[in-house]
DNA sequence: TTAAATATTGGAAGCGCTTCCATATGGAAA
DNA sequence: TTTCCATATGGAAGCGCTTCCAATATTTAA
């Protein structure tokens, strides 16, 4: 096997100087066709291809952009992603992923991983930025688009989890239900914290009492409360209400929900007959078990994110874009006697 | 905010040679206590990182890996690159992502991604390698380790598709069932063709026939036909055998038996009193679906691929390597009558 | 035909490191 | 004191590109 070759090598078989080389991949102007030809062909023949970290280290740039996301990822994230690869992929530029485990190691692994040109641009997924981070010079010179959370010095692109919530509600409400519960997450959480204030308008419009009985939340810090066991137990609580229980639960999560789902088939209880339960998220899951659910535009965001990203690395000194997506309630079983799905816009 | 510093910055600051400083930040014996000491000092006063792709081209590596799979990516591969990222995580390496959407494209993505220094090392999920890929001299130079799918001539890691297969069947046999369907997908996958051997060696051994029709299997291209749509086309088709329908279904996949499951609550049937199913890779959803299924240990999965990466990126020579993983039977509600969860190791 | 303008081309310098060789420094031994 | 090692240090060369300036070739205008 030969040694991969090098831009010298190539300008030698093509009998060019290596300047005329590099202008021909870079496709710059004032190369004369015949030459260019000649040098194409080499390169085909030879099987070239330029060392990215040569072209980095010269062009003081990476051509790849760093994901972050937390690592209790499902479909959501990987569906943003594949937005992000399928625009890139075209640019020959590269996703490294980053999964964070604790929100304590934001700051350190982000601040590793740009101190020195290591991207050329970030896409955070559903994290808070630490402030002291925020404030950072160097940090806030790379280009970022935050997904699914929000910074007001940062571009982001989200959902509007306030309309979600409240919609959410309000479906449980015209199906005629009083005792809605919700089944909340940490509130230290953005998207926590607005589907719940979208839940109180929905509440409040229609004259309901807020039951503190009736709303759950959680401390817990890991994954911010959005896990099964959470969804689980609190609707075990919910349900050890007795008589005071709710007929029907707005879960901030589908996650939650699917807990949630298993507490009230452990009461020997059945949705929607005896209990509404209605999720966020919907995930991939969500269909076959009849979850209904507010969907979010996934695939749009992810393209979005990746447009708004390049836009910015192209041009910092965009003013800051924010962009909410209205979710969709998606009609399933567990709110919805007669059994059938239907997607209401 | 001042430039970002250099080793010349860190060596004039210091009243040294960048010599010294390469010795110190990489941990070289033969500098005196002394200078080490003032050297760290303005290191760590400048916030001095060197630069990641100058050392890639100096030293002739890139730390980083490439984690390539499958688009349709689920819980599986998170779970895998759980285990990756924990262990690269101490070494500053970084992961880079590389979705493949279609078997075509997997030859023109890894020879673009390998053919010049760009990752040290490969970590390929649940694909084929093309055979011309497989050939190439500068393509076997590259560490690598598969995951889930099998080639002599690799590293590989894979749970035992053929044992799983027969495990399953097994149960539904002991379970005292004899019209047992395979539900499989695109027999030119390594996993299906391998679970289906195990379904055949079950059979046999138990002296029950091998009835064609309750064998399923598509030649659908996309994804192999590992997806629920294909799952709930050949669950209703086998449904629609009228009296000579099975009583219990081993599905390939679990995805593929949740469309299955979709069949069944359509035509009015419930599990497992009306038909038995199991599936096969225990996804997330499985549980709060009450599917028996069979577990592959992920977690373990994914940190013997990364030990096995680095071991064979320090050494190129190592005998190739093949390590199989038994899967656990997991009976849940759509095998078993009383309700009841119960792990079989 | 020649001069001026324009289109090509070659290659040195520089990106920020590692590595290696030459040189310097400091005792210990003589 | 001088001689020898072992230890410590500086910095040139090189990794493979891009970029820019100077040099050359080609056209066009006169």
């Amino acid at each position: 096997m030969t040694m991969n070759s090098t831009i010298y090598d190539i300008a030698k078989k093509a009998d060019v100087g290596i300047g005329t080389v590099s202008r021909v991949l870079n496709k710059h102007a004032n190369v004369s066709k015949k030459t260019r030809k000649r040098v194409l062909e080499v390169i085909s023949r030879l099987n070239y291809k330029p060392h990215p970290y040569a072209i980095g280290l010269a062009r003081q740039r990476t051509n790849s952009i760093l994901f972050t996301i937390p690592f209790f990822a499902t479909f959501f994230f990987l569906e943003i992603l594949r937005g992000i690869q399928k625009r890139l992929s075209d640019m020959d530029a590269s996703i490294i992923l980053l999964g964070i485990n604790h929100p304590d190691q934001i700051a350190e692994t982000l601040r590793n991983n740009i101190h020195r040109h290591r991207v050329d641009g970030i896409v955070l997924c559903s994290m808070k930025i630490p402030d002291q981070l925020a404030k950072n010079k160097l940090f806030r010179k790379i280009p970022m688009v935050l997904v699914d959370t929000y910074h007001k010095e940062f571009d982001s692109i989200a959902v509007n989890n306030v309309e979600g919530g409240y919609t959410a509600t309000k479906h449980l409400l015209d199906l005629g239900h009083t005792r809605i519960a919700m089944l909340n997450a940490n509130l230290r959480s953005v998207p926590a914290k607005e589907r719940f204030k979208g839940y109180q308008m929905a509440m409040i419009e229609s004259h309901k009492c807020l039951d503190e009985q009736l709303i759950k939340k959680t401390k817990s810090e890991y994954l911010d409360g959005f896990t099964r066991e959470i969804g689980y137990e609190m609707m075990k609580e919910l349900l050890n209400l007795g008589p005071e229980r709710p007929t029907a639960v707005f879960a901030a999560s589908d996650i939650q929900a699917y807990g949630a789902l298993a507490a009230i088939a452990e009461f020997g209880l059945r949705c929607p007959k005896d209990i509404a339960l209605i999720g966020f998220d919907d995930l991939e899951l969500s269909g076959p078990l009849g979850l209904t659910s507010m969907l979010q535009p996934m695939s749009e965001m992810g393209t979005l994110t990746i447009e708004r990203l390049l836009e910015r690395m192209n041009n910092h000194d965009l003013s800051i874009y924010h962009k909410t997506f209205e979710p969709t309630l998606i009609v399933r079983r567990t709110t919805l006697p007669s059994g059938k799905n239907i997607i209401i816009s």
